[in-house]
Order: C-alpha cells, then sequence, then structure tokens
DNA sequence: ATCTGGCATTTTGCATACCATATACCGACT
DNA sequence: AGTCGGTATATGGTATGCAAAATGCCAGAT
C-alpha cells in the first residue's frame, strides 16, 4: 500500500466573522472621501452591526483593529469616527514613507535581478509620448500607485511592504487630490524614470536619494499647496 | 463679574479596562524572555479574565491589539499565544529601523537645536575611560535605549517614534542578549560617537549613513551569530 | 500492539443582556 | 428671555450565555 501524495497545502483559514468585519469596514472607509464634508462621520456601532446582521461584538473587534491602523478614531463613551489625519500627520505620513521606500530602493540595487527592474520600465512604456500622463491621468494614478507599491515588492523585505501598506491606503485620498494638480503627473514620470535608471545601473546612493526626494517633493507639494487639512 | 479663566486642560481619559489590560498584558509579555523555552506561551482568555478579575470581552479587545501589533499571535479557534519572531522577520525589523532611524538623523541635522544634540553627548558622559562600558555593561545598556529613543525624539517627527517603539519593544529582548556578546558594547559607544559627532556638524548625509550603518551592522551580526531562532 | 472512530471536554467566537456615562431635552427659576 | 438643574434617553463598555469547533481520550477493531 502506497500512501497517496496529493500535496495539498494546508488550509489555515477559517475566515471569521470579525475579519470579514473589519475587511468590509476598512474598504468603505478608504473607498470613501473622508475629507469631503467637515463634519465627522460616525460609526454607530449598532447600526452598523444591524446593517451587516451581526451583533455590536465582532464590530467591536473590527473597529478595534481599525483604530490601531489609524483609520478609526475613538473616544471612550463617545463612539467611533472615520479619522481625519491633520496636515502635520500627513506631512510625517509621507516622511515615514520617504524613509521605508529609500531603503525598498536601496535593497533592490543590492537584490533584485535586471528582469525585475524591467518590469518597472513597462508599467509606464505606455506614456512615452508627451502629453500622454495628462490625457489619460486617471489611468496613470493607478499606474503611479502600482509603481510605488512595485518597489516595495522588489525589496523582498515583507515588513517594509506591510508597514507602508496602511500609509498607502492614508495616502490615498490625497494623493487623488493632489496628482492632477498643477504639472505634478509630468514631473512624476520624470522622476519614475530617473529611479529605475539608478536602480539599473544598480546605483544604491543616487537610487536611496531620488526615491527619498521624489517623497520629499511631495511632501513639500502638500505643505505648500494643501489648505483643506486642519 | 469676571469668568475665572483657570486655562484648564481638558481631561478626555477616562482610562477604559481594555486600554489597562493591553498595558498590563503589553508589559508582562515584553519584560519575559519570550525565547527562553522552545514551546509556546499560550494566553488563555479565560484564564486571563479571571487572574485580571475582569470578564473575557476586554481581554479579548486588548489581544486584538497585540495581536495587530506583532506581540500575539492567534490561531482561529485555537487561541492565543505570545508571538514569537523568527530570524528572518528580526531581520526585516532591524532594516525598517535603520530606515527610519536614518531619517530621523537626517531630520535632527537640519531642526535640532545644539542644545538637544549636546543632550545625547551627556547620555554617554560616564563612560568616557575604557573598560568602563564593560564594567557596568547593564547600565549601559539602558544608556543605548536611551541614546536611539532620543534620536526619534529630537527629530520631532511623532509619527516616525511612535512606529518605532513597537519595534524597539520587539528587539529588547534580542538586543539584551546580543549587547553583551563580543565587543559589541565598546564598538557600539564608538559608533555612538561618530553620529553625534556628525549630527553636531550637520552633515546630514553622514549622519544618515553612520545611523544606517549602525543598524545594519546589527543586522548583520544577528544574521552570524544568533542560531536560537527560527 | 497499533490505528481508527466516536465521544467528552475544553475553548473560542458570536450573541445578548446589563450597567455606567454622556448628551439632550425640558421645565423652573432668576 | 436666558440660564441652570434635573431627568430621560441613547450609546458605549462590560459581563455572561450559548453554540460550533478543535483537541484529547478511550474503546474497539484489525
Amino acid at each position: 500500500m502506497v500512501v497517496a501524495n496529493l500535496s495539498l497545502k494546508a488550509i489555515d483559514s477559517p475566515v471569521v466573522l470579525k475579519d470579514r468585519i473589519y475587511n468590509e469596514l476598512k474598504s468603505a472607509i478608504t473607498s470613501m472621501n473622508v475629507y469631503a464634508d467637515d463634519d465627522e462621520h460616525r460609526l454607530d456601532e449598532r447600526q452598523l452591526s444591524l446593517e451587516l446582521g451581526v451583533s455590536r461584538t465582532p464590530v467591536r473587534e473590527a473597529l478595534c483593529r481599525l483604530e490601531n491602523e489609524g483609520f478609526v478614531h475613538t473616544i471612550p463613551r463617545r463612539g467611533a469616527f472615520v479619522a481625519r489625519k491633520t496636515k502635520k500627520e500627513v506631512l510625517e505620513m509621507i516622511t515615514v514613507w520617504a524613509a521605508l521606500e529609500s531603503m525598498a530602493a536601496r535593497l533592490i540595487t543590492e537584490n533584485a535581478s535586471a528582469e525585475e527592474i524591467a518590469t518597472l520600465r513597462e508599467m509606464f512604456s505606455s506614456y512615452g509620448e508627451d502629453g500622454a500622463v495628462q490625457a489619460r491621468i486617471d489611468e496613470y494614478s493607478e499606474a503611479n500607485v502600482s509603481f510605488h507599491q512595485a518597489l516595495f515588492r522588489l525589496s523582498r523585505c515583507d515588513l517594509l511592504s506591510k508597514t507602508t501598506e496602511n500609509l498607502f491606503l492614508h495616502m490615498r485620498s490625497i494623493r487623488m487630490r493632489t496628482i492632477a494638480e498643477k504639472d505634478r503627473a509630468s514631473r512624476s514620470i520624470i522622476d519614475h524614470m530617473d529611479i529605475i535608471e539608478a536602480l539599473e545601473a544598480r546605483d544604491t546612493e543616487l537610487a536611496e536619494r531620488l526615491v527619498r526626494q521624489h517623497s520629499l517633493d511631495l511632501g513639500r507639494h502638500v505643505e505648500e499647496c494643501v489648505d483643506w487639512l486642519p
């Protein structure tokens, strides 16, 4: 008798309610325009549990997690609110981002293969002609996000990616609103190309500096131009 | 009639049970030697609630938070365990640390006052003589941690500090075990002095590089010498 | 003797009930 | 009329109850 070797992979994901609620709430929060109205959006536990058809307990646990990640702000005995970042907090997020992404760039120059770096270039291949960026600004915005995510992926450092993941989500609404302004989009693609060239040349210091500067430029832009944040 | 202007600050901290339990559990976990035994330490909800004299609900919320921060690992329907980092995870933590702290160094060269930087030097004033470090290794270990925390404080970027805070706690047990090895302590103090000098000279690039290298050196040390991690 | 299958126990995950507190409304008093 | 105080209500925090699921044990079969 032989033991059938089916090479099954362990299914260790009895997806529990609180996790699904967490995902549901998180995507709902990150896709809404948090800064639209100026009155804060309250998250009523009871109402949420009614809408989701569950009890308050798993909702509370999901909210607890979202609070830790900075998406929700709760005041004891007052309830939970969708968190709104101040300008200072946004600038600090960008600073941390710059730190993490520049380290990712370093790691890429040291570890990534030429093929991997080449995939970065392909992401922007269709924006070659002048004006193509402005014409397809929404599409480019997606490519932009993908580019930055790819940098972290190629760094092969899971913790870098994981730490940045929530920063990405927090920044999404701000980024969506700033990318279309001025000439930032076309400026952005030039920066990206310079970064890719530095990565290809395995110039660790240059790649790090360019990535950091790219982020800090966004920071200064926010500093100067964004007046719709407290 | 004049309204008495007492300039009171709002007290908005009705410290709730779950927060106290969170702090209690966190300090208990971070002060224990996680890597002592090789069997994983289980955290029984009911037992904890009995010991703390509260119900399971706030205990669960505290555990939920600790899980998000990586101190606790829970398996659905199986329970919560004190998280144990793999060697890979520790190395990644050090990488992220290097990224954040080198950014902190940059900010210090740009923003901190000379007096603030001088306080860094004072922290090591009593370790001047040769051998003083080795003789008071425990005390130095504290000063070492304080130094790194001070770097983040002087950066005036709360998010940098906050992001690193948990990394510090995670690294504490590892650091405690590695600092006494070899000649790392006296090597460490030389690095620190070099860093302080670069900060005083306002040499942004050098300070950044030294801080990064100091962390990455620890990383390589862990890589080579630590064999008690999975 | 070892392995398998079912039962009992333990423990989590979710639901619900209860309690404490914050806010809002309303009436009375100045 | 405006303000102060009290009470009602709503809502979050905590406790408990219940059911599903996982583990461990034991008996029986091979």
